[in-house]
DNA sequence: TTGCATTTTTCGGCGTGCCTAAAATATACT
DNA sequence: AGTATATTTTAGGCACGCCGAAAAATGCAA
């Protein structure tokens, strides 16, 4: 016996958090299993469970005992608009405040869950409906609607092939800061110059400058081939 | 046993209320009572005593039993930062965002609690280090500084002696719209031009035009004798 | 296919922040 | 001063989000 018969209910920070998780785990694997979201959301597995047959329980997630947990439309909708907040404020933070673009996911993460769905509006026609955030990721429409690309990490480039960096995968404001140092920022152009076998640093010509990075680490700056953004 | 033994502990959203209303309330009254405080905080009484209670062991206030309560030097510290958090974020919707001054209170109610220090740093820089918010409010320096200033309510203003609206003591927005719809806004030239008695209404210039007025709304409008602002 | 390691769930518990009902204290009145 | 009224505190309870320990299910390997 509770809430949430129709639309717009408000959501604890923890539920979002939750869902929004989910969502972000979801683009890479089918079935969201209990152990990655206790890791993601930094708390025990138990908690976890816990949390998902609560969802499950209120129709924002399914639950396959033992399997794991998807979003429903509905609870994909809740996941999409914090992951839009998200987006526009870390956006709105380096634009707007002169933030770095390194500096603005711890706070985002808090604002998120607390500015009304009038702010973010606010907030995009500020930044003039941005579709991407300053990590390349896209930014939902208010409707929801994702613009997803087709994009190559750079450690599968193939050589010789000129791209454009689109994204940067990890939110680690240290990494950010290493790739930035190298010159790996969105916009940059890159193309392969040389790569080492098994798994070894690649040298890449950045924006005229060559680097070398690991492998590991251009698995995480996806590239896109032509103009992209 | 437990936290915040010397500085910058983090506060629950419930204690960070707490503090500031008991800050709010102390302007008025020596003793900030039980009754006073669940009123501002809509909670009951005994939650209210409980949390006394739990803040007064944290030394963060002083409870006298049945008496009432007081900031602490350190409990005052914190609310200050909740109030200057508070009162830049509505500046800040106002001036960048281009909010209604009469909309922004509730949206800087939960944003004062999740915005970093560094956050308000910038926010108050983009601003221009203000000392005053939308509703004439003072807006407290880092340092926890606040300038007062001796106002004169409306209602208490002597006859045909000009003064210009300074502050405007409620935060419920459909008086400051009414307020607004009278043209009493901060910085508007006034002159009480007519009493009437036993607390009936005033007739007040307000720049330049003749509005009439109840005296209790009255009360509400703080204004500077001279410049000021 | 049986047994073992891993993952997930169940179970019992805990702190926070809130509540209602009842008891204690303060205050106001005559 | 003595009693009625109003205020405050105590007592007992509840939902939420989390935990650790133990039980159950899964899946991998011999």
């Amino acid at each position: 016996m509770d809430d949430n018969f129709l639309s717009q209910t408000a959501h604890s920070e923890a539920i979002e958090d939750f869902l929004k998780a989910v969502y972000l785990l979801q683009q890479e694997h089918a079935r969201v299993q209990t152990s990655m979201l206790a890791e993601a959301l930094s708390i025990t597995p138990p908690s976890t469970t816990e949390m998902a047959k609560k969802l499950a329980r209120a129709n924002l997630i399914t639950h396959e005992l033992y399997k794991g947990v998807r979003l429903t439309p509905t609870g994909e909708r809740v996941a999409i608009e914090i992951v839009r907040n998200h987006r526009l404020i870390e956006l709105f933070l380096v634009q707007a405040l002169g933030f770095g673009w390194d500096e603005v996911h711890r706070e985002a993460e808090r604002l998120e869950h607390v500015i009304s769905e009038q702010l973010a509006e606010r907030i995009a026609q500020y930044l003039g409906n941005p579709h991407f955030d300053p990590h390349g990721d896209p930014i939902p429409s208010p409707e929801g609607d994702v613009e997803e690309r087709a994009l190559t990490p750079l450690s599968a480039l193939a050589l010789h092939t000129p791209g454009i960096v689109a994204r940067l995968r990890d939110q680690a404001p240290d990494m950010l800061r290493y790739l930035g140092e190298k010159g790996l920022v969105v916009g940059a152009h890159v193309e392969v110059i040389a790569i080492d076998p098994f798994e070894g640093p690649l040298t890449v010509q950045v924006d005229g400058q060559a680097q070398v990075i690991g492998s590991n680490v251009a698995h995480y700056v996806l590239v896109s081939h032509s103009k992209g953004m």
